[in-house]
DNA sequence: TTGACATTTATTGTTAACAATGTTTCCGTG
DNA sequence: CACGGAAACATTGTTAACAATAAATGTCAA
């Protein structure tokens, strides 16, 4: 739950508090308020509310990058209530935003349901991305220092063991992750948090029209453009990248159709 | 509120509606029942609930693109209620959304206030946009038909004649909202969301730091790049924008330090 | 058995009351 | 008057009950 830890500037304020905090001390805690007194500047240490929020948010994430929740799967509120063991508040609002962010599908008076993107939705992913990585990676290949150049080569190691183990789980969801730690390393947060979403709705994408374990994960690619970054070649990093893209948007089978209420009818329509 | 209109397949499910339905016609319609019982598949047509919530989002986005909600405004609860006549969940709902883009700000127990991006969130934002839109207008030329260019020209009338009227308040909205129009042409709704949401935080970095009028609608650069967009050159369009992005990002004062609490107290210490 | 209709159940959406916190005001004392 | 303290007030956070809807089940007649 919550837990604050209030440092106080000695100009009252706090007075009418801590008689509040000392009625109920269940989970609060005030720490040396007497020594505190003469501190200088008025502080709060806020362990976030909202962990238990980021936490549902972040294991739908993971769960749909690593393709274990199938797109269309109806994700029940009072299950993920008991799930994580908070109130029925927190699963909607932490719904709210993972269907902001194109992960899931509220739809109203139905639930939330995990997002089924059609072709034109993949395609525009894709868009987006061969706009932005080639640009971003060929920064990162300018400006990275040798504490980037390590967590890179690191996860290209938990790659490659992973690939060694056949651990398909894990080996999907470093696939992706690959591309958000290359955003991680610039250190621009918001170009990370692009990136975070649109490197998941691609899991969602490989997941729906991937039609080979190979579409994933292709051969030794992310090796390669490492070994680009680290030699410092902007040009071949950002052309690799761009292959890489490439590669992985040819082999999904977008033609496919995703079983839609509306496509089941025409299919047992024609048949 | 709600309104929707049910066409539904006769092989039962709206025997229970209608029935309920004629208990309290108040919000709701059902047109054509008798006649729709031969119809083929099962339609829902929903008119959004979300509507209104939306419209707060659209509202509170367009003020802040319009600068006339200066960063670190509050916005409280209850008045956004009055506002716009809805209840308080919707509000809520709302400004978590607004607060995932980076629009605003959501403290715990104080409140939600508009954003105050510090020098380096301004320069992360730069950045993103310089990585995305000279690649994203490359594709504009290259790709814009007649019915975008018309879009565009539109849009650059527009801001000469918001120009010549010297409206600022809509030469400020005006001139982010061409970026946004330049993703827009694209059809590319992924990348529209993105690039709604850095233009917008471009404007409350430039109302923040922004030290001249000058700052946000730098000369006929829009003109420029359309025109350079019009003759279907890339090169000359990214360039352009490339530049025009440099030129606002160096007019800006990121020296000047908001109006926060810890630099605020600094300061008085220093005196 | 099937199809129209009614009923029940499960799930989601909304609201309002309550709890917790932040902010302001006030009061007495030195 | 400055200051510490306490209460009053305003605002936000949470919860639980209720309303509305969707989905499932049951019933009965042709």
């Amino acid at each position: 739950m919550s837990t604050k830890i209030w440092v106080v500037f000695a100009n009252g304020s706090l007075s009418g508090y801590r008689k509040r905090l000392n009625q109920k001390t269940q989970h609060k805690s005030v720490f040396n308020v007497s020594r505190v007194q003469s501190a200088e500047q008025h502080e709060v240490l806020e362990f976030s509310d909202s962990a238990d929020e980021q936490l549902i948010i972040d294991r739908v994430f993971r769960a749909v990058m690593e393709q274990r929740l199938a797109p269309g799967t109806k994700l029940n509120e009072s299950v993920l209530c008991k799930t994580f063991g908070v109130g029925r508040m927190r699963v909607r609002r932490a719904l709210l935003l993972l269907a902001n962010q194109g992960i899931v599908d509220l739809q109203s008076n139905r639930g939330a349901f995990v997002a089924c993107p059609d072709p034109r939705e993949a395609n525009e992913v894709f868009e987006a991305r061969m706009h932005l990585e080639p640009s971003l990676v060929r920064q990162v290949a300018l400006e990275i220092d040798a504490a980037g150049v390590k967590i890179l080569k690191d996860h290209i190691a938990q790659e490659i063991s992973a690939q060694s183990r056949t651990d398909r789980t894990e080996l999907i969801r470093l696939s992706g992750e690959f591309h958000v730690k290359i955003a991680t390393v610039t250190g621009n947060t918001v170009l990370h948090k692009v990136m975070r979403e649109l490197v998941t709705r691609t899991s969602l994408i490989v997941g729906l029209f991937g039609s080979t374990l190979h579409t994933c994960c292709p051969d030794d690619e992310h090796e390669q453009i490492f070994r680009a970054i680290e030699r410092r070649d902007p040009d071949a990093s950002a052309d690799l990248i761009r292959e890489h893209l490439q590669h992985i948007q040819r082999s999904l089978n977008l033609a496919m159709p995703k079983m839609d209420e509306p496509d089941l009818v025409s299919i047992l329509r024609g048949g």
